[in-house]
DNA sequence: CCCCAGGTCCCGC
DNA sequence: GCGGGACATGGG
C-alpha cells in the first residue's frame, strides 16, 4: 500500500501523452496508473478529473520535486497562444491538448538521449531499463531502481555497458560519466549560461551534437527555445511548411528559431508528438 | 534480406 | 557548408 498521497491540482494536464511522448524513457502504464521514478522516490502517478494524483511507497515530506518534474504550475493555455495562428501547429494542438513539458534531471536526461540515437523509442527504453537494472541503486519504497550515478557508470567499463544492448554508444556514454564525475564537467553550470553557450558546451561532450544538447536543454534546463531537429521534425518541417522541397537542413533550422515564438521548444513538442501519432 | 530508428563523427569535395 | 558511409542492435 502506498505510504504517502496527495493531489496536485491542474487542468490541461495530459498524463499519458506527455509521459508517453519520448522525452523520458522509464514510465510504464499499469492498470490505468502510471509508475516510474522521481528523484530517489518510487511514484504511481493517476490522471484524475482535478488534476494528478500522486503515490510514493515512503514518506514524502516535500512534494515539491514532483511539481517541479510534472511542471503543474506551467500556465498551458498561455504558452499555447503563443504558437503560430497555422495549419500543422493548430491541428498538433487539437490533436493532443494536454501535452507537457517535463523537468528531468540532467544527467539522466542528457545520458538517455546519449544511448537516443538512431534507436526507437522502445528500443531507447529497453536499454535505459537495463542500464537501471545493473547499475541502478534501489528507489525508495520498492519498485524500479534509480537511473545510475555518473560515478557508478564511471566505475564501469566499456563491456558492461556494452551488455546493456547500448552497442556504439557506449564510449560516449562512459566517457560523458567521467567527465561529470570527475569535475570536469559540470552540469550545474550549464543552468547558468545563455542558451548558445550552453549548447556548446554540451556539444563538447563525444556523441553528444546539436539535436541531443537541445534535447537535454530543453527537458532538463528548460531552455524553451531550443528546437530539437529529428528525423521526425525534420519530417514535420519539409511537408507541413516546405511542401516537400527539400529545404537545406539549415534553412529549416533558421525557419524554426523564427516561426515558433518565444515557446518553440513547446511547439517542437506538439508538433513530433503529433506526427508520430497521426495515421499515414 | 531489406530498410529504418528522437544522431554523431569523419571523410572528401 | 554538404553529401555519404560507419557505427550496434532490433523491429517491421
Amino acid at each position: 500500500m502506498p505510504a504517502t498521497e496527495i493531489i496536485l491540482p491542474v487542468a490541461h494536464y495530459d498524463l499519458a501523452a506527455t509521459l508517453d511522448s519520448g522525452q523520458v524513457f522509464r514510465w510504464r502504464q499499469i492498470e490505468g496508473s502510471w509508475h516510474g521514478v522521481v528523484g530517489q522516490h518510487s511514484v504511481r502517478l493517476t490522471q484524475i478529473e482535478s488534476g494528478i494524483c500522486a503515490q510514493t511507497f515512503s514518506p514524502v515530506a516535500d512534494w515539491s520535486f514532483l511539481r517541479e518534474f510534472l511542471q503543474t504550475q506551467i500556465d498551458l493555455p498561455a504558452v499555447l497562444k503563443t504558437f503560430p495562428d497555422d495549419a500543422p501547429m493548430n491541428a498538433a494542438v487539437t490533436s493532443c491538448s494536454g501535452l507537457r513539458l517535463l523537468r528531468q534531471d540532467p544527467w539522466e536526461c542528457l545520458a538517455s538521449f546519449i544511448l537516443s540515437s538512431t534507436k526507437q523509442i522502445v528500443q531507447i527504453r529497453q536499454i535505459v531499463a537495463l542500464l537501471c537494472e545493473r547499475f541502478g541503486e534501489p528507489s525508495l519504497g520498492a519498485g524500479p531502481a534509480c537511473f545510475p550515478l555518473p560515478q557508478r557508470i564511471a566505475a564501469a567499463c566499456e563491456a558492461d555497458l556494452r551488455e546493456c544492448k547500448m552497442g556504439f554508444r557506449a564510449p560516449s556514454l562512459l566517457a560523458a560519466a567521467r567527465q561529470i564525475d570527475s569535475g570536469k564537467f559540470d552540469l550545474e553550470k550549464i543552468r547558468t549560461l545563455a542558451y548558445a553557450e550552453a549548447q556548446h558546451q554540451l556539444m563538447t561532450l563525444r556523441g553528444v551534437g546539436e539535436k541531443i544538447a537541445d534535447c537535454v536543454l530543453l527537458f532538463a534546463y528548460g531552455f524553451d527555445s531550443a528546437f530539437p531537429v529529428d528525423v521526425w521534425i525534420e519530417r514535420a518541417l519539409q511537408e507541413l511548411y516546405f511542401s516537400r522541397r527539400r529545404a537545406s537542413d539549415q534553412r529549416l533550422r533558421k525557419f524554426a528559431a523564427t516561426h515558433f515564438g518565444p515557446h518553440a521548444g513547446y511547439a517542437q513538442q506538439y508538433l513530433f508528438h503529433y506526427m508520430r501519432t497521426k495515421v499515414k
